[in-house]
DNA sequence: GTCTATACCCGGATAGAC
DNA sequence: GTCTATCCGGGTATAGAC
């Protein structure tokens, strides 16, 4: 929103700095605040104390809670999704998804408040409900892509249409991570592994 | 708590009864509360107006609001559960899946709940966590004995080890029902058919 | 534009009287 | 068992200082 002057250099920046600078920190420390404690049980209060700033200041920048939320998930989210979109482009599906299975299963908390919010925000009139549908319509789209180029070229045996295999592809993700979520015993990779051998065949399947 | 007397009758059984019939009540308005509202949402407060009663009334009986939605939880789930089990002994998994999505695709608020719950708990120290880790537990049991019993008669084609499978049917379950409720437009049951499909092989799913 | 202080209303939890 | 009263902490709205 503020961005728009900014990204126009040469004009002012000087107010304007000082500000997305603040922004981003609000940021960060609202990442750690609910990862730590969860959406519902971190506050406002406590993210502005981090920062030795006031509640206000807080709600100056964002100007509710779950505006800053969205704030906090596109954050988190974008590096990862571009890459799993980069991988996916050049080395096929189940590498893709296996590579972003191995790069979250370091930030557990960060894959449960996206569990939490993706159900929460399932009812329409929630703040984040637009963003996590766009999400997941995105993220179906990339992989429906790459599962197409998959099939032509042989590497995936299943012949099913490209879109329903990859809402089957995020199904059996989100399902599998809520499932190690709850119980961390579990392997995570393997079980994902072998899912994804059922659905592509094996020959989707890189090598360890 | 209260039940250790009641289980001995003929001693005294008056003073216990209206306690778990209003306890039943409770569980009634919280349930309903709880599905249009959330969890979040819904308070004690609303809770006990429903039943003209007062907050504190509410609390004697359940002592936290998170042991009430517990209790919600077990009562919802049940029936449920029980149908499950029964179908998937005498007509294979595919179809004992198949009518427990048409069986739950009339209370989208309840399956909201539920998935929100089972995120939320998977943190370590929530009151609901050991029930949703045993509810797990016992499902994909369940279903893994089934899967096993369709392997040996030819039903599923599917070699792979029949907890692995278990654990990929819970996991689609829960990943299309969530893409659902986020985008209601989607059809769960063919989503589910087909992947269960891809799955257990053609031979497992039902005629309609 | 940025930040602060204050106040409001609602939430869950608790104590004590009846 | 049920109530009233109270506490503390939460998000939010407003007024005002720099």
């Amino acid at each position: 929103m503020s961005d728009e002057t900014a990204s126009r250099p040469g004009t002012r920046r000087g107010p304007y700095a000082k500000s997305t600078r603040r922004q981003a920190e609000i940021v960060a420390s609202a990442t750690s605040v609910f990862s730590e404690r969860g959406y519902r049980g971190g506050s406002l209060r406590e993210i502005a104390k981090q920062l030795d700033a006031s509640l206000t200041s807080v709600v100056h920048h964002f100007p509710s809670k779950s505006a800053l939320l969205v704030a906090v998930l596109e954050n988190a989210d974008s590096a990862h999704a571009d890459a799993f979109q980069e991988d996916s482009r050049h080395q096929g599906v189940a590498y893709a998804v296996l590579r972003y299975v191995r790069r979250n299963i370091d930030r557990p908390e960060m894959l449960r408040l996206l569990a939490l919010m993706a159900a929460e925000s399932s009812a329409s009139d929630h703040p984040a409900h637009e963003w996590f549908r766009h999400r997941y319509e995105l993220t179906i789209g990339i992989l429906a892509n790459a599962v197409r180029r998959d099939q032509e070229e042989g590497r995936v045996a299943n012949t099913r249409d490209p879109r329903g295999i990859a809402e089957s592809l995020v199904a059996l993700w989100d399902g599998l991570q809520l499932q190690w979520l709850i119980d961390p015993q579990r392997d995570l990779v393997a079980a994902m592994t072998a899912a994804l051998k059922d659905l592509l065949g094996p020959k989707a399947i890189p090598g360890p």
